[in-house]
DNA sequence: CATCAATTTCTGTACTTACAGAAATATTCG
DNA sequence: CGAATATTTCTGTAAGTACAGAAATTGATG
């Protein structure tokens, strides 16, 4: 597939993007291809598109099928895999905070009780115990929020955050669950 | 200084936890230092203490500054710049959201305000067109309500939040404006 | 204003991560 | 079940980033 120039610019942003989030380049850049696209793509047609090795799609692939942003699917009359994205982008941001927060925020918080149930913290100086309790604190209040938020439907959530209904038509397209 | 266990194991997270989501660990480390030392500390000392070269602490300072994380402050009869970081969550997440917004989403929105008013958009697929629309406009939203979620006393916020009055007791400390 | 301490910038090296291409494996179809 | 095609895993190289130590600069003090 031939780019046009400006899908081809947002796909080179969303890859920068990837890379200062701790996001692998070329990961980002397929997800984005995929979401332009709105369609499912096989390998080599991406691998040809974005101009890198089949190899390196096949990998970043199964990374993005780990976050749950890609899904295999097939199409009649053809043995290949093609893999397509949700196009709404709530649903993308909500798949995407709950990646994070498996990955990232649970271990975080599992490291910081550990602390918490470890005899040793006693020898910590007093101002240290105290930070270390109010940053799992703060953690667990922040996750707690954003699970809520994120069960939510988009609309409901608009309301919510008090955002002027104008906006929220943009996400007619509702997705996510209750 | 010499860490205490639990301290070390601490800032070594803190540091991994920096390198995902791409923060330099160095950084990260120094932070999560002065963040538990509770005090302003000399570039010297960070050094010995993490066991990094004091260049690699003057670089790292420097960015934290720039992120307004930790400012210089200065000891009476120490001629030695001390650095010092805010020991209060709550700010500190404010700081990094600021950061983060203005170094990446700021120049995301610029970019995809770009593409709209790029007559060429009229070449691209009319779904992809869609989309574009509205990446910009959910990035547009969530950045106007962070905005205003990070202008409030955290009390109000864990108000707002629905957050129980018990939790929020952990921020009594308070900071922030409004 | 010369000396000394503190700090920053520069430069080469080490480490890490990304990735192409090759090889191996799996899958589909006749 | 064998051939053809698709996919994944492996491996060496390349690119990028982090960092120590050296050199240069800044700035304070007598």
């Amino acid at each position: 597939m031939e780019l046009k120039p400006i899908s081809e610019r947002f796909i080179l942003h969303w890859g920068e993007m990837g890379s200062r989030w701790g996001v692998n380049r070329t990961v980002a850049q397929i997800h984005a291809l995929l979401y332009l696209a709105g369609r499912p793509m096989e390998a080599e047609e991406i691998a040809s598109t974005l101009g890198v090795a089949r190899s390196n799609v096949s990998t970043s692939i199964k990374e993005l099928q780990s976050w749950k942003l890609v899904r295999t699917v097939h199409l009649k009359g053809d043995r290949r895999d093609h893999f397509e994205t949700s196009t709404d982008v709530w649903e993308l941001f909500r798949l995407i905070v709950e990646g994070r927060r498996q990955r990232e925020i649970d271990p975080t918080i599992d490291v910081l009780n550990g602390f918490l149930s470890n005899p040793d913290l006693a020898n910590e100086d007093e101002g240290a115990q105290q930070r270390i309790r109010e940053t799992l604190e703060f953690i667990q209040i922040l996750t707690t929020w954003s699970d809520e938020m994120l069960r939510l439907k988009p609309e409901t959530l608009m309301k919510m955050l008090g955002i002027g209904a104008k906006l929220s038509q943009t996400f007619r397209k509702g997705s996510s669950s209750e």
